[in-house]
Order: C-alpha cells, then structure tokens, then sequence
DNA sequence: TGCGTTTATCGTAATATTACGATAAGTTTG
DNA sequence: CAAACTTATCGTAATATTACGATAAACGCA
C-alpha cells in the first residue's frame, strides 16, 4: 500500500500527472523560473540563487532533467542547465490541453 | 528535515506549485477530466469509475477541494461534486503564465 | 602530480503522500 | 424508529519526497 497505482490509469493521465510533478515543488518552479529568465545558460550558481544546499540543488535538477523539460551540458568543470525546448513544448501542450478542456460556463451546482 | 522550505519562497511560487500539485496524480487528473466531461454534476459514481476504493477516492476529492478547483454541494444523501470555475480559472491563470514565460526559440547548450 | 573548484551521488532522517479497511455521520425510505 | 445507502474520517501501513552533510568523481590549473 501507499504506491500509486499507476498502471490503471491512462499513459496519458500519467504523463501529465508527470510534468504536473515537475512544477509541484516551489524550488522546482524557482530554478525554472531562473532558467527561462536567462535564457542564456545557467551553471550551478542556481545553488546560489536558492537558499537550498547544493545537493538538494542537484537532486531537484535531476528530477527536472528526468522529466525532460531541462538539459545538462557538461562545460569544462562545470555543468550548464537549461531548458529543453522540446521538452518543455511537450509540458506546456498536455498541461495546456488539460487546462483549456474546461468549456466556458460550466457552472453547476 | 523533509520537509519543504516554503517561507523561502514566493508566495506565487507556492501558489503555482500548489495548483501543480492537485495534478500531480493520475488519480486527480482522471477526476478532474471526469468532471468536466461531464460539465454536469456528478456525485459519487467517480467511485465506480475509477478502480480505488471509496475512502481513497475522498481523499482526492477533499484534496481537490482544498486547492480550490473542485466544490462539493450535499444534495440529499450524496455528495454533487463539480469544477468551481473560479478556481479552474486561476489554476489555468497561473499555470499557463508559467507554462507561457519561455520565448519561443530560447536554445542553448 | 597535487590542489582547489564544481557537481553528482550516497546515506540518513524527517515529513508527506497514497491506499485501504473499518467505522462514523448524515440522509432517505420502509 | 430502523434499515439501507452515501460519503467523510480515522487508523494504519507502505512508499515517496525532501533535505542535508559527507564523500566521490571530474576537471582546470599551479
């Protein structure tokens, strides 16, 4: 018990249950925030930005990288982070589709 | 230790981690699509659509209730649940923004 | 080669989430 | 009122997430 049952939902429900996943932490949404506001790349100086330690750091950008909407690339020492475009395309479609799926006045109740 | 720092971050990178959160399971996410579907009420046969039991099924509900996307009217000896609107609206407000904040073509790496 | 710098990973602890059965609370109907 | 029904809540167990320090791994440079 306590696992979610993920194999009885639609590959899609998960998928976006997923990404939902990558903007369920502040912090998560915070170094994504960084990320897009420079566009230009980023190295660990996110550690800097966030009062987090840096493996905690590390931890979340592993998870984003997982999920696919930020890439790593190793430069000299260092490591830069951005956003994968492709990734975050597919991200903001299936969320966006989920969103705007509420037609307009569906009051009830 | 565990727990999420939020006091270190904004109140809006709450807020959007928050609305991301009620997404964050398949199970919510089938709900909520159940429930717009459905524009029109419906009470607890969300039960015998999703294969959980009663009580888990409630808890998702109250969950979706607390973050304010979902609204519950007693009707009778059951329970008319349904999008709020309101809060559909800023969930999809919010979320969208950020989903929206990456200028197109921001490649690097 | 050895040292400092940067990042990833490991180990661990605290907390949160998920799920279920059992039970309580409320309603309608007989 | 009692029985049947619907939903919420409680208690509990399993698993996941979050966070940190310590350490390892990889690199540039003296």
């Amino acid at each position: 018990m306590g696992a979610t049952k993920s194999t009885v939902f639609t590959q899609q429900q998960n998928q976006i249950a997923d990404y939902a996943k990558a903007l369920a932490h502040p912090a998560r949404v915070a170094i994504l925030q960084f990320l897009v506001e420079r566009n230009a790349c980023v190295c660990g100086d996110i550690v800097d930005e966030l009062p987090l330690s840096q493996s905690t750091v590390s931890q979340h950008l592993k998870e984003l990288k997982r999920i696919g909407v930020v890439q790593g690339t190793i430069e000299g020492p260092r490591v830069c982070y951005c956003i994968d475009p492709e990734g975050w395309k597919q991200m903001r479609d299936l969320l966006g589709t989920m969103l705007d799926s509420l037609s307009q006045e569906s009051s009830c109740c």
